[in-house]
DNA sequence: GCGGTCACGAAATCAACGTTACAGAAGTTT
DNA sequence: AAACTTCTGTAACGTTGATTTCGTGACCGC
């Protein structure tokens, strides 16, 4: 069975390559480590990755696999505002389980690629809000602000924990600033529940709301030119 | 003079390791790249910064020096809310057009020393407003959610920026994801402006102020434990 | 059973890195 | 003026990095 040979000796330089990269605190790491550490020699490595770089790709890839998953495998709840609280939480809790990678991903202006899916479930979250009538502000301003928001939080929990390790106790505390600034964030963003709230920011939220239907269905009706103009002004209305 | 001729020399260095740190997009900078660049020798590197490590210390020291001169020149506007917004505007304006610096200090799990200067000079801004009365959490929570959520924006905006340089037309957005997200956290962390809110918000708020008294001033009458549970209760009735 | 492809290891190659002897120039002190 | 300290350049040293060259054993279709 070449095949699983193949396999199992990619997938054992993969593993020890991610553990290397967690276990070395930012400092790079060297092709040579990870062929000793896998006990594989030079070649090997680069029969199966190319070079460094796609090893490394291929690692960042591995270890964003089990994020993405658990992303894509989250099903509604049926309220679109609490769909986005789970993504949230699976967001700090990727980040905390696995800060070499989060800080590989979101800790440096270059986001890898792979990044890009990641992303586009939090967009689709945040238009199906949108398009429930639950938000107050535009679906592209409400990504980018729960966003910035969770990188943030996960980022400071990765700081905390680093700079005291083994300790359980703060958990809790942990827990209160991701929540906390989950619940600002959406309380900004989204409108409580039913219709139940003034006329302004009903009227807002309908505005959202039509501009993120029309954006999944462009009307046929109207021109691009006018199609633009009419997303503005329910931008406008939305900003309130 | 030589001390002359010494501060030129040093100076030259730091500047031009600051610079290729800068240009280098992430990826290290070697000591022969900062000696050609500044037109030195190696020697005269090691002479005045020992090492690798001296020279980027040094170097970390003097690009964060300017956002600590700016956070230290910074003086109260008399709403210690308001002065929270500056800090909040100081901040991700620094990282904006330092965006090597901050990805430098803000994006690796290993925070600088020279950072925690920032945190003193943020903790101060908290608690002065928790003092006048204008937190409904406790300072510690405040101080801690409006980093994090600050560090998020302003990664979000290097990233941006990143992606698509030279797009001078898209800074009406950033303002917006800024302004947004910071008053999205201030609200959840802060009580308007006078005793105008229910009776809930402002006991919190006094509970949160006489917090913050106390631990500036510690009770002479109260043993420690006891301190620690009555600190323990304002919180509890602070978080409502 | 045999040529060919695939997976892998031992050792080597080449460049780049941090760092250091050594030496010379310039100012300061005596 | 001589000795000394400080600052700096030339030229290396030793190490480590990524990557390749060559060779060998195993498996697979014919």
């Amino acid at each position: 069975m070449t095949a699983q040979k193949d396999l199992d000796t990619r997938d054992r330089i993969l593993r020890t390559a991610a553990r290397l990269l967690a276990e070395a605190d930012g400092e790079p790491v060297s092709t040579r480590a990870v062929c000793t550490a896998a006990g594989v020699g030079a070649p090997t490595l680069y029969h199966h990755f190319g070079d460094k770089r796609g090893l490394f790709d291929a690692v960042a890839a591995y270890g964003f696999e089990t994020y993405l998953a658990s992303k894509r495998a989250q099903r509604s709840t049926g309220d679109p505002v609490d769909d986005l609280r789970r993504g949230w939480d699976l967001h700090v809790e990727y980040g905390r389980t696995n800060p070499a990678f989060y800080t590989l991903m979101y800790g440096t202006p270059r986001t890898p690629p792979i990044a890009a899916e990641a992303h586009r479930i939090l967009l689709g979250l945040v238009g199906a809000a949108a398009r429930a009538g639950r938000l107050r502000v535009p679906a592209g301003t409400a990504a980018r602000m729960i966003h910035a928001a969770g990188v943030g939080v996960t980022l400071a929990l990765i700081a905390d924990e680093a700079g005291e390790p083994g300790k359980e106790a703060d958990g809790a505390a942990d827990n209160e600033l991701s929540e906390r600034t989950r619940e600002a964030v959406l309380a900004a963003v989204t409108v409580p529940r039913e219709g139940e709230g003034d006329a302004r920011s009903t009227s807002a939220a309908r505005a959202v709301a039509l501009r993120a239907a029309l954006a999944a269905d462009p009307p046929k009706r109207l021109s691009a030119p006018e199609a633009a103009l009419l997303g503005e002004w329910l931008d406008r209305i939305a900003d309130g």
